[in-house]
DNA sequence: AATTATTTTTAGGTAAATCTAAATAATTTA
DNA sequence: TAAATTATTTAGATTTACCTAAAAATAATT
């Protein structure tokens, strides 16, 4: 099934759009995606007619068995394109959108799949959402990348973003791991340094680039 | 100045095809995009107008200043991508066309360049050909990848893929460096090793991920 | 040089993805 | 529930990048 970069922006709205109700409206999709609902009307004829969508007239629409499929692959390959561009290429978290959004449409399944080995099979991207595996399988709870959380709030460490030598060294020598907890003391503007403290022992700074790399959820 | 795919396709495969003479024609560029010449005709005129090209008709085409720089830019971005997939992403140096074809056509500058750095400024890609800097400036002598090179054949060493410690140590273990002169014996097709002498010296083996490091000139 | 062959352009048409304006269905409100 | 409002679809155009077929320009050949 080949879809085109304009069918793919559609059937990766629906996804998101669709997450808790059940149907998405021609109006919501519309807005989202910056165009007319009368084009959206007709492109979701097409769609529904490549077996993709289950719709019906004025009674919007939600993703078939085949269209979420497709979602999933198109949602996996953004998310391990943000990963790549805030861990290898050192983009900031909050620069990679965009690029993403032309990154996923590349079709290549083995650039993908040899893309996530290389990234050591990461389990969430840089905004702490879980990224598909290669048979459409994520993680449910959402994790939030450490850099984002807000001083005072108390978590605990889920999963680190990849799995290189010089990452776990850091890890062990600040001893932080798997399941630590630890509290957000204060966020420093100038270079996106945190100040934690783990286990309630004396407070410690890390790095933007650590904070990154380590993903949490509340306690 | 903002191009389509398509009108990227058509200043590269001009690009590709002035190299040596003066103005391609019309049916040259037909054969290259695998189209027709009645196209051909349409896009150098829209292209003319957006004063990418010099272009009289039934006189053939050629690129202009900002066509040439476009070109460049297109150049750059496929050879460097190729140069990721077979150096990162453990790519056989003859399966990353199509995909390169794709990304090469990602806009973001701030991509390229920041994958530039990522990569150690190469200067060649994994095919030998030489990849534009950030400038638009290339080497002009052309360098083989020493996989590329047939039997009995005397190369000197000209650049290596990448700076990384491994590559490095990896080198002078085997006695390998800029200039080093050696001779082809053979090469095996099961894993693509390659038997060479160095200096004369008795032969060793190379694996293939070292010799697609490897950039030679002949002698 | 005149004819033939080739190349290139023009003219008119198609499919994809968009649009505006008008018509129709669904929902809300008085 | 009837009218008003909102949401959605239909109808008809537009743009991009193609196409085929025919006309025009250039090049090759006798």
């Amino acid at each position: 099934m080949n879809l085109t970069v304009s069918e793919e922006n559609y059937i990766k709205a629906i996804f998101h759009l669709q997450q808790a109700e059940g149907n998405v409206s021609t109006n919501q999709l519309a807005a989202s995606l910056h165009t007319k609902p009368a084009s959206v009307t007709d492109m979701l004829k097409k769609l529904t007619h490549k077996s993709l969508l289950e719709y019906e007239p004025y009674q919007g629409v939600r993703l078939g068995k085949e269209g979420k499929k497709q979602a999933l692959s198109i949602v996996r390959k953004h998310r391990l394109w943000e990963f790549f561009l805030v861990d290898k290429l050192q983009f900031g978290w909050d620069e990679v959108h965009d690029v993403a959004e032309e990154l996923e449409h590349i079709s290549s399944k083995k650039l993908v799949d040899k893309l996530d080995a290389y990234l050591g099979f990461p389990k969430f991207d840089p905004h702490g959402d879980p990224i598909p595996d290669s048979n459409g399988i994520m993680a449910t709870i959402r994790q939030f990348n450490l850099i984002d959380v807000k001083p005072k709030v108390v978590v605990e460490v889920c999963s680190v973003g990849s799995q290189s030598a010089e990452l776990l060294e850091l890890l062990r020598h600040k001893n932080i791991g798997i399941g630590t907890e630890l509290q957000i003391i204060r966020k420093f503007e100038f270079d996106h340094s945190v100040e934690i403290s783990v286990k309630n022992k004396p407070t410690i700074t890390i790095s933007q680039q650590l904070a990154q790399a380590l993903f949490v959820k509340l306690v």
